[in-house]
DNA sequence: TAGGGGCTGGACAACGTTGTCAACAAAGGG
DNA sequence: CCCTTTGTTGACAACGTTGTCCAGCCCCTA
């Protein structure tokens, strides 16, 4: 029951295509641009009966505001990045879930992206979402140096950096503790009788990698125990390679009777292996991946906490956002060891 | 070594909090607006020296162009969305991951969200983003009436459906034959010598559930076989309904002898259930996951392809951006029966 | 009934970019 | 030597929204 002739003013058809904007649902609702923009934006200083028939040409129009224009107006877009290295990495997935949660209870919304561990594409990545004005950035980094993101941060871009630190920049950082988690995986090993322990790793360079091995060092230094140089290998996940790794270990002339996994695909592949093997190899891996409590025996891990990672860390840029202006922080999480069967297997000669 | 005197101009100080703009760079490289925006561009018609200029200037101020105008103007904002279940879901973090990558490859980037399965959150965030001006929308559906939709859709935003089919209106649409892996999956264990088979499976008015329902139903009848009123059960998918239901299939009057799980989840918890138990239980699951060929017996899947999903479905919205005017398509994807042993356990009686 | 105060509504500029168009200089042809 | 052509450059409007500010209007009071 509209309160004026509802033909005295030719209403504009639908044109498809090409979306109405507040100036067209103003000129339908016949009256002015602001107010229009009061109503959906649900600001005070409209009376209901004008908000009513704004309300009503919105919904024949099919007018949805234009964010991106608002966004130019107002500075904030609502939304922030997030780079990993595999969207479908089961680590990653639920650290990346866990920041959406987080977005979405701040009301913004979440631009993912994969690096695939190339330096190129996360740089590539990270600028790409910054042109498009990001208010925060969350990064798990795959290169070495993040000094190009110094301009953006400068302009205030929030940046957090999770499972990995950032290189020559100085920014908060989400870390769990892999050195810690390392060293209580090969003193697990070393306390059910093992001596001769392998160590299998990502690539070097990769932070992650290189604290596990470090702790791995420690943690036989610690106890005294010599390691072989045959013992540690570090290099790309596939399958192959970790194969034949740890075929070289068990059966060199110095052959380990554990072995210590530096992530979870390594771990997949080292269960793999040793399935075949005839007498059974004392494991742990670093991460925990499901059903590792299913298989006979169960995997000993060393459990991180993806989603608290994750939350962390987004939490952390919020509270930046929010203006809150103190020195970069660095949170380290600690990582839980969970015996599941395949760590305590003692060595052939006990 | 600038052939134009440096101090001959006052150089605007870096801004820390807000960004330089065009209009800063060209006052920098003394030049107009336009001459900056053809650089950024990589538009012909500037000669090297003035274009080394303003590469300079950019370079001093640590400009980066403003995307959101640059959206404004022009229209298209090189970004797509995505809404699924769920980010961390292990079926759809590969299909994400796939999307992203052809995404990249048609140099868009990508928003991702996850919907939780709650209809009213698909919507929020399927709004939210066309606000946002994204170019398509791959949505894997919580909800059941997607007429919401429509103005966006004939404003220009391509949409596609993925794993479930739209409600009350006609667009691209990649699916699983889930009926048809469901047959495969029965008539596997029927063969197998089952004829008490039962199935556990998602909550009744998910299409994939239902539709995985009927091709129990229709292997079943084909193969002549009653089904008893307690063999079917539908509902969340949380390891304890999951647990009493097999307990009650198992233990009841008429107990069955195998059982068809309905999902990757359902999968999980049935395999811990059918552990626990001394005797062996027919199991083939409606999913691949990680490490089923691990278990023992190794668990026999009907094993979808999530990545060629998300591939193709993210394949069909780029043609539509293309321009491409096809009616709507729907494309249906097999799903293959992966034989590792759970399924392939005879019935005791035999 | 005139004047003042409180609401409501609209005109206008600005956000940073790109498309259009015209100005200008240098070069070439008659 | 002038006119045209080619190539380089910049002024200006426009994209759709929001913030500022001012103009009416109504109601109340004196």
């Amino acid at each position: 029951m509209p309160d004026f002739p509802a033909d005295s003013r030719p209403t504009p058809p639908v044109r498809y295509g090409s979306r109405p904007t507040m100036k067209d649902v103003a000129a339908r609702a016949g009256v002015g641009l602001k107010t229009v923009s009061r109503v959906v934006n649900g600001e005070p200083g409209v009376t209901l009966e004008t908000e009513s028939r704004v309300r009503a040409a919105i919904e024949a129009l099919g007018f949805r505001r234009n964010d991106s224009a608002r966004v130019l107006r107002k500075g904030r877009t609502a939304s922030i990045g997030l780079v990993l290295e595999d969207l479908a990495d089961p680590f990653y997935s639920p650290l990346s879930r866990a920041v959406e949660e987080v977005a979405r209870a701040n009301g913004s919304l979440l631009f993912a992206g994969s690096s695939a561990e190339v330096p190129e594409r996360e740089q590539e990545l990270a600028l790409a979402l910054c042109a498009r004005r990001v208010d925060g950035l969350v990064i798990v980094p795959a290169s070495e140096d993040h000094r190009y993101l110094e301009p953006e941060i400068a302009a205030g871009v929030a940046t957090v950096f999770v499972d990995r630190p950032a290189g020559r920049i100085d920014v908060d950082t989400v870390l769990t503790d892999n050195a810690g988690g390392a060293r209580d995986a090969v003193a697990h090993l070393i306390a059910h009788g093992h001596r001769a322990i392998g160590f299998i790793g990502d690539t070097e360079g990769i932070y992650t990698a290189d604290e596990r091995v470090r702790g791995y060092h420690e943690a036989m230094a610690s106890a005294g125990l010599p390691v072989d140089e045959g013992w540690v290998s570090m290099g790309p996940t596939s399958p192959e390679r970790v194969r034949s790794e740890l075929d070289r270990m068990l059966s060199g002339p110095a052959p380990v009777t554990a072995v210590f996994s530096g992530n979870n695909r390594v771990t997949v592949t080292a269960v793999r292996v040793l399935a075949d093997r005839p007498d059974p190899v004392a494991l742990v891996g670093f991460d925990d991946f499901e059903l590792a409590d299913l298989l006979r025996p169960g995997v000993t891990v060393i459990a991180q906490d993806p989603v608290r990672l994750g939350r962390t860390a987004a939490e952390l840029l919020f509270r930046r956002l929010d203006g809150i202006a103190e020195p970069p922080r660095r949170v380290e999480l600690p990582g839980r060891l969970v015996a599941r069967g395949s760590g305590e297997i003692p060595p052939p000669s006990a």
